[in-house]
DNA sequence: AGTCATACCTCAGTGGTCAAGGTATTGCTG
DNA sequence: CAGCAATACCTTGACCACTGAGGTATGACT
């Protein structure tokens, strides 16, 4: 499964925002974010169980077993209030930061 | 010196477009890149000398010692061919990147 | 003489990602 | 019904960029 060579420290905060309408999996998230993402974004599967872990860890996720809608077992995580409020924080550093890196990249003058 | 948590990988990028009119020592880049992101973006000394290396040595930046404008000593950086190549690469790369993660992190459905 | 800003550097530690391996089950298709 | 793709989970070692903290030296101004 080839990755997308993420700039790390994204990939916490996208699997936030999957989980923010409600409970996913984590293949599913993976599947969302790429999907969301027009394809331009393919979750490598050793990034993405160890960020569940790791945001599972931190209190910002909380994890429950149960079986999906096409009948296979599977782990289900969903937003806890310090995860809310961790989403809210790094939207609006991505913001600020993107932003930033965009006006520098596009800086027209030494 | 407080630094600006940045997203790994953006800091090169942000390195050859500095030096994209012309060389500049490594310090100079630091604070070229504080104003051009608005003082959004404060590069820790930790990061930028080692990056300075490392694209030196992938042969992206040539270096040279020389003297600035107020009369002190200061090792120039410049554009290789192979670093325009690059950074050209590397701002398509963003752009995307950049559009994908926006497009995520602004999903309005499951 | 002292201090600030400039200008360079290194090092240990941390921690996220990649690449590659693995297990198990469902469901489709030949 | 055998085989295989897709789903769904996991772990491990290696790599490497960044943080935080330390350091040296010089020019300029007070």
């Amino acid at each position: 499964m080839a990755g997308s060579d993420l700039y790390t420290g994204t990939l916490d905060t996208m699997i936030l925002k999957a989980v923010s309408w409600g409970a996913m999996h984590g293949y599913g998230i993976g599947r969302w974010i790429r999907q969301n993402s027009d394809d331009a974004l393919e979750i490598n599967e050793g990034a993405l169980y160890p960020a569940l872990h790791r945001l599972e860890k931190k209190g910002l996720l909380s994890e429950e077993w149960g079986v999906t809608e096409t009948n296979r077992k599977a782990k289900f995580y969903k937003l806890t209030a310090a995860g809310r409020r961790q989403l809210k924080a790094e939207i609006v550093r991505w913001k600020k930061y993107s932003q930033a890196v965009t006006a520098v990249l596009s800086a027209s003058s030494a």
